[in-house]
DNA sequence: CTGTTAGCGCATTCAC
DNA sequence: GTGAATGCGCTAACAG
């Protein structure tokens, strides 16, 4: 009951009357190619002792482990959905995917996570919004480890090559003048400074947005740790034109700020127009229904693991040509971000 | 560059320049005590080598992994929060937590994560809301490894046994009462089928809160998929007496229906309420605010790996007294349950 | 095609 | 206290 001692090879190889070596072959198909005969024998002594191939004496023998390490700040949301779609990917290409969450930007945890990754002897790194400096992560990298990071764009440049970026900034930019057209004569972006580096960019691309479009409009900047939304509504109200444009850090703000807006009673289409990021659970079943630019989680996780197998192969090889892959973000709208009155198109319609 | 051979105890052996039994001895604590010169010059050598323990040497080396296994059916809400939680329990332990995502209830995925985790050798298993029948799970108990269940109410006793039950089923019971003393006159619990067993105790403890506090009152059940929210709001309201008492499955189910009021103007504590359960960011961020029902989430974790851990230590022995442990929620109030009208106490205003 | 053998990196007796 | 030797389960050359 305690440990009853796993059938081996050596088992397996007794029941089917052949050799280690032989068993071996059969079971793990890349070798050399055995007689139908011996196959079936083998196969069936494997399954009727309910052989099972021990990962860690495979890993040692052949010096690699097919585990791949990810390091993400949390499982919630657009984090957790990412990580499942890369473990989905990773499997498909017979690797086994480990995730770490380094509980939210944690740089102890992330040193942990990261060395017991390291002990693991994983064959390479993803990562995603990293809380240690470049140095620590540099290291890494120099130690043999391929990494491919997640949304690093402002890395150095060894590091993240290859790196998987999120085209959050240019989202926002396209937020930006989205809202303008639609009428909104006051701009403002919602932050999440605590979300580090996924929060600057967004920030530069709603800047550009206003540098580009803006025609020296009137915008600003709050930050969503701390904010009192009801406060801060009723300031942009009664302080600026109407109507405003806001750019949520994510559709988990810009639900506070919806809500807001109701607590409040601001009409929202036309006193006041959202776009989040992420197009959750909640920019869908809202109400209103939010704007909001949707995530291709799954070729977002194909790209990052194939670069990473890409790097695992290529022993340092010219891969030099693609730097870094920016993944393109869709808009879907809905009525949150309504054109001045009542508008209601179809699509919108059918958004919400 | 393309691995650089990892440093090894023969390394720093022959770096300090002792034996490697002596490294191994200092590095894991755990054996015979050595002189403090001795500890001093290993643990400078294998600093200075940048020495690395290879997990899988160790683990095939001691019969032991102290890697545990974790299978929930996806990596959002309630599951990646219970993920993340076990995960800091089982690090505190000195355990690794392998969590794998079985894509929302697959039994195939389900099936090559188990087998994975088996070629891994993992200590003990945690599942959560298993897809796969008792026999096959079954078969991985007599297999050897340790499994402790999450959530397994209707599961067979000889693998249930220590299973971490939460307590949705009281919590769904208690609902009712308070829907009740709220003053609802019709009540409605909204499922979710697709989550198994996870809607099925909620669906138990709904009916028994009927029984033991509706005195006859009329009631509906509702399943949350291909639901339109809507329709179904109008024939509530329609077809029965105010005021409808509706629990939902959770906080994601809720938030659609709070939805649905707001578009029809269904007034949200006099004419409906509603609660949830998870206590999501949704339940506190949704307007008007939701009651909602919070998971002890640390406390959970913390049984579940102590459960596990035992299992591993005692060779089968008595824990018998204690079969499964059930996990109390708290109920958080806030607007959506409102007493009549405008009702505003403290607790709610603060709530929302 | 199949069997023999030599490690992979570490933990663990058991002598010294 | 410390070190030499053995084995964990498997893979990867080689030999046959």
């Amino acid at each position: 009951m305690s440990k009853p001692k796993q059938v081996t090879i050596v088992d397996v190889a007794e029941e089917a009357g052949v050799s280690i070596a032989t068993v071996s072959n059969v079971l793990n198909r890349g070798g050399i190619r055995s007689s139908k005969e011996t196959i079936r024998k083998v196969e069936q002594a494997a399954e009727r002792l309910g052989y099972r191939r021990n990962t860690m004496a495979a890993g040692l023998s052949r010096n690699k482990t097919y585990e791949i390490g990810l390091i993400v700040p949390g499982l919630n949301g657009y984090y957790g959905q990412l990580a499942e779609h890369l473990q989905v990917e990773a499997h498909n290409r017979g690797y086994h995917l480990s995730v770490f969450s380094s509980g939210g930007f944690d740089p102890e945890i992330e040193r942990r996570n990261l060395e017991v990754l390291q002990q693991r002897r994983v064959d390479g790194l993803i990562c995603h919004g990293l809380a240690m400096g470049f140095e620590s992560t540099r290291s890494i990298v120099n130690s043999g480890t391929p990494l491919v990071l997640i949304n690093g764009w402002d890395w150095p440049e060894d590091i993240a090559i290859g790196a998987v970026n999120l085209g959050f900034a240019s989202a926002c930019e396209q937020s930006v003048k989205l809202l303008l057209e639609r009428g909104c004569r006051t701009l403002c972006y919602v932050s999440s400074k605590r979300s580090k580096a996924i929060d600057e960019q967004r920030h530069i691309g709603f800047i550009r947005g206003m540098e580009r479009y803006g025609n020296g409009i009137n915008y600003e900047v709050a930050d969503a740790k701390d904010l009192d939304v009801d406060v801060f509504l009723r300031k942009m109200r009664e302080g600026h034109p109407a109507p405003i444009g806001i750019v949520a850090f994510d559709d988990h703000v810009a639900l506070r700020l919806i809500c807001g807006t109701l607590r409040l009673g601001i009409e929202l289409p036309e006193e006041m127009k959202i776009v989040g990021i992420n197009n959750d659970y909640i920019a869908e079943h809202s109400y209103p229904g939010l704007t909001s630019w949707d995530i291709p989680y799954t070729f977002q996780a194909q790209m990052a693991i194939d670069k990473l197998l890409s790097k695992l192969s290529n022993q340092q090889a010219a891969e030099q040509d693609e730097r870094e892959i920016n993944v393109p973000l869709t808009l879907i709208e809905r009525h949150t971000t309504n054109a001045l009155k009542g508008g209601v198109n179809e699509h919108v319609a059918k958004g919400n």
